[in-house]
DNA sequence: CAGTCGCCCTGCTGGC
DNA sequence: TGCCAGCAGGGCGACT
């Protein structure tokens, strides 16, 4: 369930916890999570381990580790993923699929634990996975074609209206193309709709200019109240995003909330089947389109 | 190329 | 009590 605020915690985390340290070992203990790196988990093991993570990096809800070697270590948390970082003492999770030793640090010799550390990739279902990119310290190749998220300051608001425009999906379908715009998952795209009132199923390309751009600040203010609220969730050792930021249930205006009433007018929310998903809206702010695009 | 659909996974919940 | 269908869902491969 992480979405961009979530995968922003967890990097921050990565960054104050794990960057400056060494590899000293690497064990795969699920194949699964390492589907993306072709050459298999024990190349993978083999050329992560000795090297030192020189920073944390995200686009979308992709992390990536760049490493002293050039590669980096490429993630996503998938529906279920977390990075712990643990004593190497702590008992195993019962989902832990990947774990790193660590050594060294940017506490030096004064961290208690720095010599016995591990970062932890623990992921119940298993949607999500590492994988080593080859030369992708900068920007991975593998995610060259993901598109900046609305946080970003190189985010262009011009091109992606346009873009928008020129779409004829339905508006929801477009706001989860992480080709478009990053970082929206189903949760937030149906809150970014409500907040802007347009009906999902509005094709892009019979929007308003004006539409767009409230879509757009939409988005941005669910982000900003999500990110306000899960930045406070994390500051110890612990590096932890379970699909829960404290954001959930409290501030959610439709999603999962069938039948309750609208805030805006009292209207009960209406859940619909959308792509093997559910989306949930207000009937009477955010009106289906007069005529299906067909 | 744009658009759409189904699958990958596990665990929890609800109905019978 | 036990079993199974349904649901959760990001991303990608496959198809139209």
């Amino acid at each position: 369930m992480p979405e961009l605020p979530e995968v922003e915690v967890v990097r921050a985390g990565l960054e104050a916890h794990v960057v400056g340290r060494t590899i000293t070992s690497a064990e795969v203990l699920h194949p699964r999570p390492l589907r993306r790196h072709l050459a298999g988990p024990d190349d993978f093991a083999a050329s992560v381990t000795g090297r030192t993570v020189l920073s944390a990096r995200r686009r979308g809800k992709y992390l990536w580790l760049p490493l002293d070697s050039g590669d980096a270590i490429l993630g996503h948390l998938g529906m279920s993923g977390q990075m712990l970082v643990q004593p190497a003492s702590a008992p195993p999770e019962r989902h832990l699929r990947v774990r790193f030793g660590l050594s060294g640090g940017p506490d030096g010799a004064h961290g208690p634990d720095s010599a016995g550390l591990e970062l932890r990739f623990v992921d119940q279902r298993m949607f999500g996975g590492l994988a080593l990119s080859s030369g992708g310290a900068e920007l991975p190749p593998e995610i060259a074609h993901i598109a900046r998220d609305p946080m970003d300051a190189e985010f262009d608001d011009d091109e992606f209206v346009m873009r928008v425009r020129r779409r004829s999906s339905g508006v929801k379908r477009l706001l989860l193309d992480q080709t478009l715009v990053s970082g929206v998952g189903n949760i937030y795209a149906d809150e970014a709709l409500w907040l802007a009132q347009l009906h999902g199923d509005r094709p892009g390309n019979k929007l308003r200019r004006a539409d767009v751009v409230a879509l757009l600040a939409g988005v941005r203010t669910v982000m900003a109240a999500a990110l306000a609220q899960g930045g406070t969730s994390f500051d110890a050792l612990y590096v932890n995003v379970n699909g829960q930021s404290g954001y959930f249930d409290r501030s959610l205006e439709v999603y999962g909330r069938e039948g309750e009433a609208c805030s805006r007018c009292g209207s009960p929310v209406v859940r619909v089947s959308f792509m093997n998903r559910s989306s949930y809206f207000c009937p009477r702010c955010q009106p289906r389109p007069r005529r299906r695009s067909s």
